[in-house]
DNA sequence: CCTATGTCAGCACGACTGATATTC
DNA sequence: CGAATATCAGTCGTGCTGACATAG
């Protein structure tokens, strides 16, 4: 009946949406020739380069993950490991143009198939989509500080 | 500019709003006793037991995959597996006295997280995450069906 | 006989920790 | 020398498919 327990109902509420987010995306990965995990990584590294480990600070996960990761998709043509010429300990990932392609084709694909759900709602729904995303966003990045 | 490109625009904030949500749930799930998918599980079979069937389709894996976290929780005590005495073929799945704390435990404790998350939110941030949450689950559902 | 239900075996992906190089 | 960067080796959790036993 007070704050506190309003504040649990809504937050009990916000995890079942999470999860079911999450049974979204595993179903629209489903048929994907690229991965999110991997998706992720080339996004990172589409302009200009990134290092391994600015990478794997952005993705949320360790060093070690996003290196493995990375060699993946170097065997697969998709990026370049380069040596970073201002510090030798640093590799910096380069996309390859068949990279560039990959991520361009995975995410029109995506976007058409989330499109098409969102098409099936009212506008006011869609209005309320819009006005939480900002929200996630904040609230994403108060958990990674 | 017409209305397929901001659908499109808005599938592209939709999607980055997901995958930060998985990255939420990650750290929300990181020191738990209980992981995500085992939570699931047990709270399929919260009210009266479930078949191993019905814990699949509800979690959207298949049926091998629920079997697999059925096996383990029984392992770990915190649920039983009987014979369904209507069907040979079923198995239902009972949870107990464990389980059920245990069950109360994890949720607690992840709700207090969001709450808390929540509680830094102003007012108005919190009305766009209430109002947005039916839809997700309208999102959701289409998927699934 | 065919279908439904569940389990088993084997595999793939993606994360983790701990132990090294190598460089700043 | 200590801190930072990346990689390697080994492990774990969770999902999948395909093959199978058993019951309806």
């Amino acid at each position: 009946m007070n704050a506190d327990n309003a504040l649990t109902g809504l937050a009990q509420e916000f995890r079942d949406a999470l999860r079911q987010s999450v049974y979204v995306l595993r179903r629209l990965d489903d048929d994907a020739e690229l991965s999110s995990a991997q998706l992720g990584v080339l996004k990172m590294a589409y302009d200009g380069g990134a290092r391994v480990g600015e990478i794997a600070r952005d993705l949320g996960v360790k060093v070690p993950s996003a290196t493995e990761q990375i060699i993946r998709l170097e065997r697969a043509g998709l990026l370049r490991r380069e040596a970073d010429p201002d510090d030798s300990r640093a590799v910096r990932v380069q996309l390859t143009a068949e990279g560039r392609a990959a991520v361009g084709h995975a995410d029109q694909h995506r976007n058409e198939r989330i499109a098409a759900i969102l098409a099936t709602l009212d506008p006011a729904e869609r209005d309320a989509v819009r006005a939480a995303l900002p929200v996630f966003h904040k609230i994403n990045n108060s958990v990674r500080g």
